[in-house]
Formats: structure tokens, C-alpha cells, sequence
DNA sequence: TTTTATGATAATTTAATGTTATGTATGCTG
DNA sequence: CAGCATACATAACATTAAATTATCATAAAA
């Protein structure tokens, strides 16, 4: 019994012959081979399959049932390997995927501006993956994804970074908080919303502009937390608490009339880092994206 | 280069393996085979793709855009000889394709009642073809069908025919035709509503009821052709003619009241034949729907 | 029945595949 | 930085698989 075996291609490819023929020997001719080979291939498929292929009538023969499924197998095998042939001769710039991880602020800003090239380019499939830097930077390693945007540089001397822009960092209040120079009590009376990325992006914003703040272990007293980003702003327009965001993802908050972005002495900027494997050659699809991920975020931080 | 061979499914099961381990050496172990046939794999799938398909960084190595395209291939070829299999093990009898070929007066009638069992079974899928006698047998022939309904007896020795019922011929006359019986002479007058299958089915109606006829080259006076089966009756109805269908054909037409069905002498029916190739065993599927067709058949005839 | 064509089978040759032994490069450790 | 351990590459050899030649068996055609 050879059923752990793989089907044998070669096999497969004398047996789509030989149901064009109908003829052994023909069929052996055409390939470039003797007519015994032929039987032998047949005879083999039959014990990789465990059933007749064929049913012999005379000197002709029909397709069993099973040599019906295994005559569609082969064809569509064929076809699949032709194209794969072709896929990896042409390196399409406008076919295939394109795997991205970046942080749910970032998709928000990119993820509508990229799609133009999909849509300009059907063959194209753009696909994001929403994660904090550490997961980021897993999905890389692990080839998930081919490039990923993280704020922070990393050790791993696999990698490639670049810093391609800076993605200012936003307090933002309720809309009726106090217009005059905040203290951080202010703040912790108002309370915190967290979020995914909440204690990262309020630690490195609130630090340098609150001294008093316990740099080491800063606990911030929450009174929310969700990981919706474009919801997140949702409990400070009603006045439960404050937090930080990139400024991104604050622009994209519908009631802008209910939020403040407070002024702050020392202005905060997350820098981006467009980060790929050091030893692979991404497929020619990724320059546009590349590129335009990099002047994208050119662009946010100057303006 | 070996651009023409066939990519060996057992360098891509290695491969496969490769890229799951990261070791070549686990690879061989995993696989029940030594590292050095693990690179011979690898070297000899490199060289049926033309492209190395891992760059080797120190020990370890990373996928090129080649061995990530290969990769996906690999695996979508892995699941669907396991889809193979599986399908060939069990001959479900409710998935797969239907291939039917029939007139389209019989199409009319058994085509709404067989979809009642691919809604039941959203697996299967019937597809009918529907063609004149000779092509019906041909496309058996070809295996573009499996299974075929025809009103003749055929020759081949090749195919078996159960004869299952009889569908009834019509000849149909615009409603205000005159009541009293017609002589051929009045047919004439009125011409012919010709269609694909008109010639047969008037042959054998309309000579034994009318000896006037010129047996062997009766050439009929036509005032019309189409080979749309449900428009046939159309300009029968607008009294530009008269036609030859079978009963269901006939009964299926919307403006019932303006035609009108002949009662003749000599009722003739042609005799409906289920037929197969011989030596073909048909898939599982095929119990229900051989069964049914005849049911159908058989009841049409008689009532 | 005889002939001819076609596929099956057996024996042999040829090719491929896999293994052992050895070489080479990388990365780690003292 | 030297030396060791690990992991892959390479070459020579052994084994296994596959193709061919020669021959036989059988079915259709004359």
C-alpha cells in the first residue's frame, strides 16, 4: 500500500495522456517513451490510489470513477503549476498580497490611502494586521507579514529599519476641561481611558511634561478601557476621563466639538520605523507600498 | 534546466518540511530520511524553479519571494490531494456533478423536479445538456455526460438503454384551426412551425395519420423555425402555423388557449431510453437520479 | 482461422535517489 | 581570539526505482 506516498506528478502526466490518446502506445510515443513504461506508470498511480483507473473493454477502456477524479486532479494540478511557473518568471508589481502589520492609528491613516493601489490594480490584495509594536514585529519574524511600521527600534540584527516619519502624540480632555495650564492632579481627578497602547503613549507624553509625575512606576488611575481605537474617544467626549492618541487617530474622531487637544510645553512625537527582514527580497509589489507608506508618513509629521 | 519536468511532489513534501523546522537536519530526521537528502531536495527543486528558493543567513536561512510562492503552491497541492483521496474513499452520493444530456422538451419537464434534490444537497451539482438524440449520444460517448435520455434505439454496442417511457407527440394547431377532421391538404395550407427537432417528431406523427403522405421525402411546407423550445409555439398561437412537440413541451406553454391539440387516429408516443456506457461504473449520485428520471418518465406516459 | 495490432509481462540496463564519510563555515565559549 | 560544537555542503558509493528490449497473450479484422 503506497498511501502515505504522494501522487507521482510524472505518473500523472501519462495518465492525463493517455485518457487524450485512449492508446498505450500512442501515448508512449507522444511522451517520449516505450510503451511498457506507459503500463507501468498506470500500474503504479492504481496502487498509489488503491483502485483501477481504467476498465479494460477489448482492446480500448473507460474511466472508472475513480479515474474520473483523479483525471480532474490532474488537470487542475497542471493548470496550478503553469501559473505558478508563470507567477515566480514575472514578479507582478500589480498581483498578489501585500501582508502589513502596524498599530490600529497607523492603519486608520494608511489603510484608506493604500487601498487606491488595489483598487486601481484588482489584482492586487492588501492586507493589514492591527498590532501593537511587539506583536509587530512577531508577525515579521515569523513571516506573517513582509513589513511592518513599529515606534520604537528594535535589537534584532535581522531587521531593517527606517525612520520614515513622526507621529505626534495627543492629551486630549473633554471639551469643557479647564482652558489654563493643567497640573497632573487635574488629570487623575478627571481619570484615564486606557487602551491598547494607552500606558505606552501616555508614559512617554506625560512624563517630560509633568515632572511631578513618579517616572519609574507612573500608575495611572484608569476609568476606562477599550480596544476599539475609533471608540476610544467616545467616553472622553462625555467627560469620563482623558487619554493619549496619536494625533491621527484623534483627527478621525467624529464629535470634534466635544474633545480639546490640551497645549503641552514639551510636544511628544512617536517616531515610525518602517521595519522589513535584513535578508529577504520583498516582491517588486512592495516598492510602491513601501514608498508610499514613507512619504505618507513624511507628510503627517511635517504638516 | 528541467522548465519541462513536472515539479516531484516528494522534493516539495521536503520542502514543505524544511520551512516548518528551519533544519535541515530535523527535516531528514522528521521525514525518516539524512540531511544530505534533505539538500539534494532542495538543490534539485531549485533547479526544476530555476531560482534559489532560501537565502542562507549563518545557519539559519530565510524563504526568497521564489520559495515563498513555491510554498503556498505546495500546500494548496497537499490539501487537495487530501480533498482527492477523501473524495475517492467515500463516493458520497451527495456531492459532485450531475452530467445529463436530453431533448429540451425532456429538459423542460425533469430539470425543475431533479434541482429539488441539489436543494436538498447543496453538494451536488446537475448539469443538463440539452441536444438532439445523435448529439446526446455523442456527448456519452465523449464522457461530456454520463447518462443520457434519447427516443431512439442506437447500435452501439457500447452503451446500455432501458427504455422507461413514452412521451406522447402533439400535433398543435392554432386554436380557431377547423374542429372537423383535417386532411394533410389543410396542414399545407397553414404551413409548418419547423424547430430543431421538427422533422423527426412530424415524421413520426404524421405518417401514419395521413397516408397521403409521401413516406420517405416528405418535405413540409415550413413558415417558420426557431430552436428555443419554449417559443416554438409562439407564432402557432398568432395561427402562422402548426408544429409537431411532445406533450410536455405542449403543456408547458403559457397561452394554452390559443392552441390547440388534434386528436389524431393513430396516437404515437416515442419511446423514451435511459442510456449508458456499459462499461462505466457511475458514481454513487447517480442511484437517485437514474431512479427518478425513469419514475418521471414512467409517469408521464401514463397519465 | 489467420493475421495484425495492441497491451501485459519478464529480464535487463540505465538512471535516480539515498547514505556514509568527510569537508567547510558559522557561532558560541572560555 | 582560539578552539570547539553545530549545521549544512559535497563527493563517492550503495541502493532502489524506472525505462527499455524482448517476448507473450489477447482481441479485433480480414
Amino acid at each position: 500500500m503506497y498511501a502515505e506516498t504522494m501522487l507521482n506528478s510524472l505518473w500523472l502526466k501519462t495518465f492525463v495522456k493517455l485518457t487524450e490518446t485512449g492508446h498505450f502506445t500512442q501515448t508512449g510515443n507522444q511522451l517520449g517513451m516505450t510503451q511498457p513504461g506507459v503500463s507501468q506508470h498506470l500500474k503504479k498511480l492504481e496502487q498509489q490510489i488503491g483502485a483501477p483507473l481504467i476498465t479494460r473493454i477489448g482492446k480500448g477502456f473507460e474511466l472508472t470513477r475513480e479515474g474520473e477524479l483523479l483525471l480532474g486532479f490532474a488537470l487542475t494540478a497542471e493548470k496550478q503549476e503553469t501559473d505558478l511557473r508563470a507567477a515566480i518568471q514575472q514578479d507582478d508589481p500589480n498581483t498578489g498580497e501585500i501582508r502589513i502589520a502596524c498599530s490600529g492609528s497607523m492603519a486608520l491613516y494608511l489603510y484608506p490611502k493604500l487601498l487606491k493601489q488595489q483598487r486601481a490594480h484588482p489584482g492586487l490584495l492588501l492586507k493589514v494586521e492591527v498590532a501593537p509594536n511587539h506583536r509587530s514585529l512577531r508577525l515579521l519574524q515569523s513571516n506573517e507579514v513582509d513589513l511592518c511600521i513599529v515606534t520604537q527600534q528594535t535589537v534584532q540584527s535581522s531587521l531593517t529599519q527606517h525612520h520614515i516619519g513622526n507621529e505626534p502624540l495627543c492629551l486630549v480632555v473633554p471639551a469643557d476641561f479647564e482652558e489654563k495650564p493643567s497640573t497632573f492632579a487635574d488629570l487623575e481627578a478627571l481619570g484615564f481611558i486606557d487602551h491598547p497602547d494607552g500606558q505606552h503613549y501616555a508614559e512617554r507624553l506625560l512624563t517630560p511634561n509633568f515632572p511631578e509625575i513618579n517616572a519609574v512606576n507612573a500608575d495611572l488611575r484608569a476609568t476606562g478601557y477599550i480596544n476599539q481605537l475609533s471608540q476610544i474617544l467616545v467616553p472622553v467626549a462625555q467627560g469620563l476621563g482623558y487619554t493619549v492618541l496619536p494625533e491621527t487617530a484623534v483627527r478621525s474622531f467624529e464629535a470634534q466639538e466635544k474633545i480639546r487637544i490640551l497645549e503641552l510645553k514639551e510636544p511628544v512625537s512617536d517616531p515610525l520605523y518602517l521595519t522589513v527582514k535584513k535578508h529577504r527580497t520583498l516582491a517588486a509589489r512592495y516598492d510602491w507600498f513601501s514608498k508610499q507608506i514613507a512619504d505618507l508618513c513624511g507628510q503627517m509629521s511635517s504638516s
